[in-house]
DNA sequence: AATGCGTGTATACACTCGTCTACTTCGAAC
DNA sequence: GTTCGAAGTAGACGAGTGTATACACGCATT
């Protein structure tokens, strides 16, 4: 029954391949041709029909990839030790800098992913508003799925879950929130590659900007105590 | 030389009209069948080639008109006195409930405008990200002006302008980043009509949110001297 | 009254498209 | 060793496509 899924027939491949290659450039997903996308991967347009029937089916293969590939890519440079624990909360300042660097390399983590991966995410983000509902809805549980991961990362690498006033459903809305702001952030390194360290630093700043609002609207005596200052970024 | 602009060729309208209902369902502008769009249009399909020498060009004309309404709709009820005057800096609590009621306004605002022009605005964020550069370009700077709009009004409206410690370039960034999640929002109300509510809540909440921590990482003195406390939303 | 010109139409040509039916190849299971 | 099914190929059909050429109408200017 288990029919060796790594040697996974190579027309398959071939076919997602061409596809996303001919929609970072030219067409979106449901607009391409099976016979200009048969050529454009050699093989006989046929071919398609044997492991796909729609483009929708396709996108969605092609989706499963690329979403498993970013979130396994995230978790496992968000598990590396090298970022060194976290502080304890009572000591704020060191707390706050430690933020500061998590958001500065989730930042750098998310734009290199792009770069590393410019064809399939450029067409996965234009079908995120495209024609197919079926694949604006995969894009859009992909976002949100790595929202939710985020929000456990939270929780798991700072000691804020021993604050019960941080409600965890508010943290959801929030990481929701960078994760779409950072659809926009990294379509524009990709159309702009010469800004990207100006929108790097946009991109922290907006993070950083958002969690002090949060800390500030929840947890304002914390802040207060301890004479916290916003970081110059 | 004014060729009485308003009574305009007819045809022209008759393609852009068609253009917007088929691409809202069915096809991005740039996948559009010169003979299908005339076809919906009733019109030759050579009578296209009159008016527009590629789908570009229809493209950016149809965006020309939407974001001249848009943006006309959003100064108009900007202006429209009913809000009442902006309360003076120095009584804080009252500015905040100010500040509140504008951004509950404003998101109102949005919303319907784009219950309004359901259409224009999902054919208007497809070509956000779409395959189109020239396209992509045009809806980038009408968000970006819509920014600037309201960072202006901003400045208008509310007595924040006597602080010199708000930076204009830093006001207009977070301006940005409203418009742009204003964008996933509108969107979720035109898949999703029935959670319209909720939504307006989550985006009024993430305006205060982010202003919150403007204010916070800015002028945190102020708000300590007043002993404000963020509204529950 | 004559002249352009902007607008819309009719027809035709060469080409691409999606898909149907029929044929080959190949590897594994019995 | 044969069978069988999955993967890929070949060719053909009708429908739809972009666009070139040529024509018709209305209306302003001269």
């Amino acid at each position: 029954m288990p029919p060796n899924k790594a040697k996974r027939s190579s027309g398959r491949d071939k076919l997602m391949q061409a596809a996303m290659e001919l929609a970072a450039t030219t067409r979106s997903v449901a607009s391409l041709g099976i016979r200009e996308l048969s050529r454009h991967a050699g093989l006989n347009p046929n071919t398609f029909y044997r492991h796909f029937d729609s483009f929708d089916d396709l996108g969605l293969a092609m989706f499963d990839d690329l979403g498993a590939e970013l979130r396994a890519g995230l978790r496992d440079r968000r598990m590396q030790p090298a970022r060194g624990p976290a502080p304890a909360f009572d000591h704020p300042q060191a707390s706050l800098e430690h933020a500061q660097a998590v958001a500065r390399e989730s930042v750098r983590l998310v734009l290199d992913f792009v770069e590393d991966h410019r064809d399939a995410y450029v067409v996965g983000i234009r079908e995120l508003f495209g024609t197919s509902p079926k694949l604006r809805a995969a894009m859009h549980d992909l976002l949100d799925g790595i929202a939710h991961d985020i929000t456990e990362d939270i929780f798991t690498v700072l000691p804020l879950r021993d604050l019960p006033e941080l409600p965890k459903r508010e943290l959801d809305e929030v990481a929701q929130i960078i994760v779409r702001q950072m659809v926009f952030f990294s379509m524009e390194t990709i159309e702009h590659p010469e800004r990207r360290e100006a929108i790097h630093r946009r991109a922290e700043r907006f993070i950083l900007l958002i969690f002090w609002g949060a800390l500030s609207a929840w947890m304002p005596a914390a802040l207060a105590d301890a004479e916290l200052r916003f970081p110059d970024v």
